[in-house]
DNA sequence: GCAGTTGTTTAGGTGAGCTTAAATATTTAT
DNA sequence: ATAAATATTTAAGCTCACCTAAACAACTGC
């Protein structure tokens, strides 16, 4: 089996893809800026893919996905994640080095393979991220509890579950920090007058966390009321 | 790091590579024919090539890769091998429907990725048809005891080191022989009228091989004279 | 050594995806 | 409500890598 669309194609479904879940409707701008192109060259790119029925266009509007054009951009996204995982677990990159390599790799392989490399990576459900990898259906299991670290309250213990930002030099800080996926902290302090934050990990050792970090943090709360239910392993 | 060049100029050198190591020089016709483009493409091609200092192109003649040209030529072999050895080892494909993807996967990673894909693989030194993977300096330690499966002699025991023609329905039809890269056999009788084998394998069971297939087999022979040295495992 | 075949190159053209610049539509502010 | 600002589309043109068709070189047979 063949790609589906083009490689640029494919780029374009999955930048729609994302703005439609964040605003509702994909603008002309929006996907410019996210693809790195000018708006002429989306408008010509726009009219391609709704003579394919991979998305529904109205000038001046945006653009939403088809079925189909669905299809396609959550396979992307999920070829992607999961070479993201090949690449940190497999091939020992960090974290942030592999994006890179995961936007061309996404582009290749068809259902079967997909599978396969899904299969040899354990079915991860997440890449290094954090992020939710899509079933083959294009169905996530997003985990409904996961939130914004800024919106933590003071004593509460919560567990990293990852980052609405996967920049390299955010991710790097975060290595700095030595804040990883998974791991679990407890919120010592806060101070409002520069909105950062005193946490203290697992090992009740102290980290100091800038508002612009707990911004880009997604973390997931440990009940405390009763019980050990949602422990790491 | 970026790719050195495009996909398209990496396949070219890859063509005019291996054209060179069979005739010395690479035609236009025959780089043509590789790649499955007309004549009158292939010196546009070349001309651009040339302007890169990864070939030198005599009009008329052909073309030969430089130093530089001759080093992208091989890390993209040596990509495509590792990759083929990914996909038959870990993600389990059969080792006839490998090629179409190791043609994408080759032209992706820079060095270092390469390097650990090669260190994950276990720095395999032949890819699944038993062709040698060049290492990361473009050097091959290709086996000098090979030779087609039609010099053959009576008598002769030997190993199945690899094939000369990668095509899926040959492969296909060495499974259904149950000849596999490594394994023994015996040469147990030779049939001139048609240019026939039967070798026994080292079960002792006998097996028919055609003219077709023995000469696109590569072998080595294992010495009988004296000692076991050259064991398999 | 010259005609015919074969191989190579040039010339002109295509399509994908991009650009800039200008025209047009939409939204915002007054 | 209308002017200004912003967003989008059209128009023209670019590059890459390819194509076909025709012109041109280089071997081949006699």
């Amino acid at each position: 089996m063949k790609r589906s669309g083009s490689i640029s194609q494919e780029n374009y479904l999955k930048a729609i893809f994302k703005l439609q879940h964040e605003h509702g409707i994909a603008s002309n701008q929006a996907i410019a800026e996210k693809l790195a192109a000018t708006p002429a060259a989306v408008t010509g790119m726009l009219h391609k893919l709704t003579e394919l029925d991979w998305i529904e266009y109205t000038a001046y509007q945006g653009a939403k996905l088809t079925a189909k054009g669905r299809q396609i951009a959550t396979s992307t996204i999920r070829k992607h994640r999961l070479w993201e995982v090949f690449l940190v677990e497999k091939l020992q990159f960090k974290w942030d080095a592999v994006h890179q390599w995961a936007e061309e790799l996404e582009h290749i392989g068809d259902a079967n393979f997909t599978n396969r490399l899904d299969a040899f990576l354990g079915c991860p459900s997440t890449d290094p991220h954090g992020d939710p990898i899509p079933d083959s259906n294009g169905d996530w299991k997003g985990n409904e509890r996961v939130f914004s670290a800024d919106a933590l309250t003071r004593k509460q213990k919560f567990t990293v579950r990852g980052v609405s930002n996967s920049a390299s030099d955010f991710l790097r800080h975060l290595d700095a920090l030595k804040i990883q996926l998974g791991k679990h902290f407890e919120v010592m302090d806060y101070f409002p007058f520069d909105g950062s934050w005193e946490w203290k990990d697992d090992q009740g050792i102290p980290i100091r966390v800038s508002r612009e970090v707990a911004g880009q943090l997604l973390v997931e709360a440990i009940p405390t009321n009763r019980g050990n239910e949602n422990q790491e392993s």
